[in-house]
DNA sequence: AGTCTGACTAGTA
DNA sequence: CTACTAGCCAGAC
């Protein structure tokens, strides 16, 4: 497959609701359960790959967004927790990752190869 | 208006 | 193997 000429280049810069944080927010709220995904597969499943900072950006944003956004399933590249710290406080994150049968040890996802869910592909 | 930082990633030394 | 750099876009100062 050959990389698409898919470029999210809004004009003038709109603002819409369909924004890329929108999208992203979209993306992680149809992450299955038991499943992880990480911050540079949701960019490049929205045409920006190069954008995997605004996907963890967009995560600062989801606090207060509703519905509540799954973003404990939305880890780095490494399968690493990066953003358990600003989920409340405390391993808040792996508990909730945990409670969905994903093994965690040293904030890095067990298996996470297996767990990982690449929406580019699944979706 | 310019500069720095940030829940990232891939490439290079 | 680890360390550093560059690219990315938006927000805060």
């Amino acid at each position: 497959m050959k990389k698409a000429p898919l470029k999210k280049v809004m004009p003038s810069g709109k603002t819409d609701k369909e924004s890329f944080f929108a999208q992203v927010y979209d993306v992680v709220r149809q992450i299955p359960k038991g499943r992880v995904t990480s911050y540079g597969a949701i960019a490049a499943a929205l045409g920006t790959r190069g954008s995997s900072r605004m996907v963890g950006w967009a995560m600062n944003n989801c606090h207060h967004i509703r519905p509540r956004v799954p973003a404990h399933r939305v880890v780095n590249r490494q399968g690493l927790l990066t953003g358990k710290a600003h989920f409340g406080d405390r391993g808040q994150m792996q508990l909730l990752l945990e409670k969905e049968g994903i093994h965690i040890v040293d904030d890095q996802v067990q298996d996470f190869k297996n767990r990982f869910w690449d929406p580019a592909s699944e979706l």
